[in-house]
This record gives C-alpha cells, sequence and structure tokens, in this order.
RNA sequence: GGAGAGAUGGCAGAGUGGUCGAUUGCGGCGGUCUUGAAAACCGUUGUACCGAGAGGUACCGGGGGUUCGAAUCCCUCUCUCUCCGCCA
C-alpha cells in the first residue's frame, strides 16, 4: 500500500511511475486525491464540534458537583444539536475513509528505477548468466521419466491420495527433498539469518499484512470452517512476524530464513508447463526475508541476489539472472530479481527464485516501523525477501542435467545431505 | 465437544459514570552521586490523524447502544486463558 500523504503531494510522479507497470493510476489517484481533500476537511469540522462538546460535558460535571442542577440541565439543551453533527460528521468520515482504503489497496507499488519497461516475460532483462550448459545425448529423459524409472517421486499417486499437483516423492526421490531443504537452511544460517518454523496457515490479518489479500484470494486455498489460508509462501507468516511492531534502528536489518511446504491453487494456469515438477499445488521452499532501515534496502537486496546466485552456483546448475520488466512484476514488488536454472532434457528455463525489494509497501500494510536513534517519529522500515529456494524446479534440473548411463549424480555439496552420490 | 474466566500503555497490574490518555511497579531514556559501575535519589517515557503554529481529536480487543459525559453500564462479535473430554 502507498502512503497516502505521498499520493497527495505527488500524483503526477505516482501516476507517471506506474505507467512502467502498464497501469492507468490516473482515476484512482484523482479519486484519492479528492477525497483525502474531503476527509480533512471533516476531520476540522467534527474536532472542532467534539471539542465544544467535550469542553460542555466537563462544566455540566463541574455544575453538578456544585450542586447546581439548574444550570446543569440548561447547558445540556446546548448539547443535541452539537450530538446530531457530530454524528453526521463522524458517519460521512468513515464513509470517506473507507473509500480511499478501498482505492489505495487498488494501487500496485511504484517500479524502482532501474526496472526496464516491458510488457511481460520476454521484456525481462538478462543481467547475469552462470555456470555450464550440460551437453546431453538425444536420448536424455525429462525429469518425469527419470522420476518413474528411478522410482523417486509417484505423481499418480499423488492424484489418487490428494489431486493433481501433489506429488509423493519416495526413496532417494524423499531423501533428496530432505537433504536440498537442509542445504538451504544450513547456508541461510551461515549468512546469518535466524531459522524459524512458521504456522503453515495465516489469518486474515496476516494475509493482508504482505499483499496476497484481497487482491489474490484465488491463488490460496482457503479453510472455510476456521478462516484461514494455507500459506503461498513462508514469506507471509514470516513476515508478519514484523506487523504491528515498532524497532530500533540500531538492531536492523532483522534476518529470517524459513522451510515451509506452500500451497498454490495456480488457478487458471492449467495446460501450460505443467508436466512433472514444473508447476505445482504443493511444494517445498526455503525462504528468506529480511527487514531493512530504507537506506540500506538496495544494498541488501544486493545481497540476498548474491546469496541466492551461491546456492545455484554450489549445485552446479547453469542459471541466469533476470531484472523482471514493468509488466512482468509483482503488485507488491518494486524490483526484482528472478534466477532461472537450465533444465536441459525439457531444453527450458525454470523460475527457480525471486528476490524483491517491496520497499514501504508491505511494511506500511503491517504498520511495520523503526525508530531512529534520538528521533521520536517512527518511520516505515522496507521489507525483502527471496526464495532460496524453490526445490521442485531445483530437482528437476538436477535430475536431468546430471542423468548419465550409471545413474543421477548428485552435486558434491549435497552429498553430506543426502548421504549418497549417485541415484 | 462441555464448563468457566478474561482482554487496559514495552511488560506486570490498578481503575466500576465526570479534571482518566489513564494510579503504581518493572523495564527504557536523561540527570545527581561515583575513578568507573551498581545501589539510591530526581526527572522523563504510547500511537495515529488534523493544524503553519498555538493547539485540537481519536484510541483501554472489534462493532453498536444508553448518557450532557463511558476504560467503567447494556448488546453483539472476535480472540486468549483455565478445567474436563478426546488426541499427536
Amino acid at each position: 500500500m502507498l502512503n497516502l500523504k505521498f499520493i497527495q503531494d505527488n500524483p503526477d510522479v505516482v501516476i507517471e511511475k506506474l505507467k512502467k507497470k502498464n497501469f492507468d493510476a490516473t482515476a484512482i489517484v484523482e479519486s484519492i486525491t479528492e477525497l483525502y481533500r474531503k476527509k480533512n476537511n471533516l476531520q476540522t469540522q467534527a474536532d472542532q464540534a467534539k471539542a465544544e462538546m467535550n469542553k460542555i460535558s466537563k462544566e455540566i460535571g463541574i455544575l453538578f458537583r456544585g450542586g447546581k442542577r439548574a444550570e446543569a440541565d440548561a447547558a445540556k439543551t446546548r448539547t443535541s444539536e452539537l450530538k446530531e453533527n457530530i454524528k453526521q460528521y463522524d458517519q460521512q468520515f468513515s464513509e470517506i475513509e473507507g473509500k480511499v482504503n478501498e482505492l489505495l489497496v487498488l494501487l500496485p507499488n511504484l517500479p524502482h528505477e532501474s526496472v526496464p519497461a516491458g510488457k511481460g516475460a520476454d521484456d525481462n532483462e538478462v543481467v547475469k548468466s552462470g555456470g555450464e550448459m550440460p551437453q546431453m545425448e538425444a536420448t536424455a529423459l525429462p525429469h518425469w521419466e527419470l522420476a518413474a524409472k528411478y522410482n523417486l517421486i509417484d505423481f499418480e499417486l499423488g492424484v489418487k491420495l490428494t489431486g493433481a499437483g501433489f506429488p509423493v516423492y519416495r526413496g532417494k526421490g524423499a531423501r533428496l527433498q530432505r537433504a536440498l531443504i537442509n542445504f538451504f537452511l544450513a547456508e541461510a544460517t551461515k549468512a546469518g539469518y535466524e531459522e524459524v518454523q512458521p504456522p503453515l496457515m495465516v489469518n486474515e490479518a496476516s494475509g493482508f499484512g504482505t499483499g496476497q489479500l484481497p487482491d489474490k484470494e484465488g491463488q490460496m486455498y482457503h479453510v472455510g470452517i476456521d478462516n484461514l489460508y494455507l500459506i503461498p509462501t513462508a514469506e507471509v507468516p514470516v513476515t508478519n512476524i514484523y506487523r504491528d511492531v515498532i524497532l530500533e534502528a540500531k538492531d536492523l536489518p532483522y534476518k529470517n530464513t524459513a522451510y515451509s511446504a506452500c500451497f498454490r491453487r495456480e488457478a487458471g494456469s492449467y495446460g501450460k508447463d505443467v508436466r512433472g515438477l514444473n508447476r505445482l499445488h504443493q511444494f517445498d521452499k526455503v525462504e528468506i526475508v529480511q527487514v531493512a532501515h530504507p537506506d540500506k534496502s538496495y544494498e541488501i537486496l544486493e545481497q540476498m541476489v548474491a546469496h541466492v546466485e551461491g546456492l545455484v552456483q554450489k549445485l552446479e546448475l547453469p542459471y541466469r539472472i533476470l531484472r523482471l520488466c514493468g509488466g512482468d512484476m509483482s503488485f507488491t514488488s518494486a524490483l526484482t530479481y528472478d534466477f532461472e536454472v537450465y533444465s536441459a532434457a525439457q531444453g527450458k528455463w525454470l523460475e527457480v527464485s525471486s528476490v524483491s525489494n517491496f520497499e514501504a509497501f508491505q511494511a506500511n500494510r503491517l504498520k511495520l516501523r523503526f525508530r531512529e536513534d534520538g528521533s521520536k517519529k517512527p518511520q516505515i522500515a522496507h521489507t525483502l525477501n527471496g526464495s532460496a529456494l524453490a526445490l521442485p524446479r531445483i530437482v528437476a534440473a538436477l535430475l536431468e542435467n546430471n542423468q548419465a548411463s550409471e545413474g543421477i549424480r548428485i552435486p558434491k555439496v549435497l552429498v553430506p545431505y543426502t548421504g549418497f552420490e549417485m541415484i
């Protein structure tokens, strides 16, 4: 959520910057600025009326205690009109405030200056590539066939138990999952992130805080009987740790990492790139989250990108880093880097991480603030997060890229975690 | 699932209709004292909005009501805790 005062003071900046996200904010911004003015006028009037009312009430109290009942009763007659006015002011005020809030949540975050213009995935900017592209035999198998051949993942069994997109990992497949989770958590811990194990369901307030609600409601599984949502990413519970808190500037940044299962309905995305592990309803992910000082958040974003890059390098996967264009960025992000690894048998780049700076957008919703040393007024902090990493597509690339006639090779760095070198 | 209790400032915990935005203690910050620290003592210490400022308004879980006036009374919702039952 953008800052209301900022919109009021810089309506043109908001409209101009959002063009890069292919979002025409003109009508919304104009409505907001107009309502804002009305709101302030109403507040001034209401406050004045309330001040007078308070004064009279106090006087009546004093009269009563002094035993001057008649004078007190006389004073009461003046209050009924005031009371009616206050009621009307308050009613109009909350009506307008409600409208402003409805409009505010419609505005996406402003993109950072470095965000390239563009409509979609084709316009993303490749900022870096690394790793060696594997040479594949023509007989190379896609991961879903390898998974079946070595009995690593049973997609059909998942369909029986739950439905499409809920695979069952077994044997060395399950061990590989656990090894990756432990490896990613160990690396994050080494990098100074405190590990947390969050709930896998969140309430509405948390969903709103990080921006999933109200606009992406359809992407989350909803447990209606208790009105809870299955988390689409650990970002939601972990970032919400800091909802409604005021931190000390000297304690920034706060760094957390969490492993969690992630649940996504993926409504409307059937039929494309959904084979095997490419797109699932439930998957595992290790997430990193930071709460940062606004002056430091872009520096920290680069550090987080470097951390993720270290992971794909250690896994010996060919990768590239993209700076997302305005049209491909999420609603909440100011700047996003995506990581893709090359899955050789499919001949496809697969997104395995998304690292974003949300600046004050989430923090504003979360009321996540910090106080500068010696300063009285709290200010809004910045939040960032990134996948480090999402498992399924990493597994897909590992299986495909490392296949050989004698089996599938496990990257050296993972062997202490898997306990085996080959599948 | 059954029964009961409760929700007040960073925390603990008073306050049951009127100078209560809220006693007090702890914690935090500033100071006195000290070579330094501790102790002791003194002071200070919520957030948001409106306003150039002076200042004003709102907030005692959420919403509504009674009243000139509500943290305090009434209604309602949510949440938390305790005990019993069930159970990893």
